[in-house]
Parts: structure tokens; sequence; C-alpha cells
DNA sequence: AAACTATACGAACGGTCGTATTATTAGTTT
DNA sequence: AAACTAATAATACGACCGTTCGTATAGTTT
């Protein structure tokens, strides 16, 4: 299945199609809102052929974590990533991240922080994955950050510069999501901003 | 109801013994997850004698509500408001918080950021009530460090300085949750001791 | 003692959940 | 055109959901 001489099957059309519904879905009302009779009434398709192709809902789930996380890859990082390492990239992947929740890339603002406070207290593949990826996230920032400090235009610990941006960011999606309103996008930006600042080499030509 | 001659009526203890089960329940699964036939189990009870004391789910959901903002208050604000006005209150409002968050008063960590996270997108009678206790908690925030600011040892923005605070605190749960790991309290305390040390007016006594 | 009220109970309702089994359709290969 | 396979659908299942109903018990009031 998935190709044959280059050309998708219908089968993975409709797979692609379900977990683009799933990440939107589950970005809203989580990982156990998303049923899989909704689903596929939603979809136009039937219950069976649909289950058929996870054999579970935990691996629907697991699925759409990773549907979640290409996508999350497309829109933030990679774009950031056009931009040289040091204090540039780092405010380009504040920039970025900051328009993909407010873009709403997902319609219920970040999927990973909707799903991870879901199953933060909880054990099982689900959890592990979303750990996973969020190390993944952590270690991004850092090695950013770090990169600016090598390059002599921050002097920080880069960890706790990490934790800081990430903390503004988590901070701005949920209270635009809780209070339908953009404000705190702004909060979010002088606060990275006043942070960055409080950090970099004299002489170095700030990026905003 | 409630009280005869000031003693209980069993009808009330049995609602308090819900109430309790209640919120550590959401605070780890939701308000969701939060099911009656899985707590009238939890507790012994009947489905529908425990249903006759809220009279429909969304009553439940309501009054756990309640019941989480009282003991919130009893722990977080409380011993906050036995310092003075001013800095020291600020940073005592910061110590409590993250003690009510590390010490697992509610087990699955802060009961509102699980709770808010899962209806931030929603919207209905549950989703207006953690508004209401929200704007009610950041507006506590930005009157404590008004009141610094007021008092001469602070000089900020006091909406910005709240919005920053809060990020660390939320932060700081969210990681220490999803990890099972209290170091970001650690990164969280350094956080808010630079954000404060970056607004104190000269000669001002730090609290910590 | 009788009447009344508060509290709790068991059983059942219609609905939805995830899942399994069985059938049907559509596409490709021979 | 026939045979085969991949994809989808139909149907059914047991479990649990929130909710309703009728009833029994216990406490208070008269």
């Amino acid at each position: 299945m998935e190709k044959v001489d280059g050309r998708l099957v219908r089968g993975d059309q409709t797979r692609r199609a379900v977990l683009r519904r799933s990440v939107d879905i589950a970005s809203v009302d989580g990982l156990e809102g998303l049923s899989i009779g909704r689903l596929a009434t939603e979809l136009g398709i039937s219950k069976s052929g649909l289950f058929a192709h996870f054999g579970s809902k935990e691996e629907l789930q697991l699925a759409t974590i990773r549907a979640a996380r290409r996508i999350y890859a497309d829109e933030v990082v990679t774009p950031a990533f056009e931009v040289e390492p040091g204090l540039g990239r780092v405010w380009a992947l504040s920039e970025s991240w900051l328009h993909y929740s407010s873009s709403r890339v997902f319609p219920g603002g970040c999927f990973f922080q909707k799903v991870s406070h879901e199953y933060a207290g909880r054990d099982g593949a689900v959890h592990d994955a979303l750990i996973d990826v969020h190390v993944e996230w952590m270690e991004l920032i850092e090695e950013t950050v770090r990169a600016a400090v090598e390059a002599g235009e921050v002097d920080a610990d880069a960890n706790q510069l990490a934790f800081d941006l990430n903390a503004y960011y988590e901070a701005a999606n949920f209270a635009s999501i809780l209070h339908d309103d953009g404000k705190a996008y702004d909060r979010a930006r002088q606060a990275i901003r006043s942070r960055l600042e409080s950090v970099v080499a004299a002489g170095t030509t700030l990026p905003w």
C-alpha cells in the first residue's frame, strides 16, 4: 500500500484526510474528545472503515500526534531556521511561534499545549510520545539560544533562557484562547524583547 | 438543609466528601474525566444518590470549580496576604504558588491550569466560570504588584509584570507534572528572582 | 403516633464509546 | 473476463455515559 508507481492509492488519501481532521479536533477537544464515531460522521465515511486504518484508538492518537508534529515543524521550525544562527534566529523562532499560535494553524491554538496538558498527569504510550515531542522542542530552543551565546551575541544560561521564552509562548497561547483575544501576544512579545535585551552583548544589532 | 442548630446534616457531609474527591480527580483527568459513576464507586455510594445532590453533570462541575477555588484561596492567597503589601508580598505570593503546586495540594498539580486548558476553547457555563476565576486571579497578581509599585519598591508596568510572573508559575507546574520532576520549580524561582531584580528600586531590601 | 422531609438506593432508559466480525465494493493483475 | 487484493461499509457487541423513576429508610416536626 501507501504508494504504487509514485501515485497515492485511495487508502492513503483517506488516512491523510482523517489525520488532518483529527489534529484540528484534538486541538480543541483533546485526544479524548477525538472520538472515532464523530470523526467518521464529520468526514462522511463509515466508522468501521475509518477504524480499520488504525486498528485502535491509541494508534489513531499516536498517528495524530505524529501528524501534528509534522505541521508544527513546517510552521514553526522551518521558517525560523531560514535565519542564520544567533540572536536573529532566537527572535525569529519566537516570532514564528507566536504567529503559529495566533494564526490558528490549529483551530484550538497550539495542538501540543492542549494535548500535553491533557495527558501530563497520566501514563501510557500517548503520554510518552508527548514527552518526546516536548523534550525535542525544549532542546531545540536551548540549542538555538546556545548558538547565539557561542556567536557572542548573547550572554546567558541557555537552559534558563529557553525556559523563560517557552513560558511566554505558552502563556500567550493560553490567554488568547481562553479569552478569545489577541492582546496576550503583545504582552508576550514585550516580555521576550525585554528578556533578550537583558542578555544581549554590547554592540549586537537587535533584530526587531 | 445545610445546617440545623449549627450541626451539619448528613447530606452536607456527603456533598463535601464528593467535592473533595471531585477536585482531586479533575486535577488529574479533567472535568470530563470526572464521571458520576466513577465518583460514586470510589466513594462507595450510589450513582443516583450522588447525582441527586447536584441535579446535573454541569452543576457538579460548577460546584467542583467553586470548591477548588476555596482551597486555592486558602493555600495560595491567604498565606501570601499575611505579608505586608509591597515587594515582600509579591515574593510571598510567588513562593506560596510554587509551594501550592509542588506540594500537590491537588494530585494533578494546579487544578485551574488543568481544567482551564481543558475548557479554554469551548463555551458554556463551565468555560465562563473558569474565565471568572482566571480574571480574578490575574487581577489579584496585578493588584499585588501595583501595591509594590505604589510603595516605591518596584518600578514596572504592573500588568506586564503580572503576566510574566504567572507565565513562570504555569510553566513550572506544567513541566513538573509532565516530567514528574521538580527541577522546573528551581528554574521558575530563578526566573522570578531575576525578573524582580530587574525592577526593584534602589535601596529596597530584597525578601530572598 | 402520624405526617412530612431529606437522603440514599437499585434498576432501567436511550445514547455513545471502542472494538470485532462479516460482507461488499473498487482497483489491479493476470 | 476472471481472480485476487485492498479499501470501505454494515452490523453487532459489551461497557459506560448522564439521567430518570419509583422506593425505602432515617430524622424531624407536629
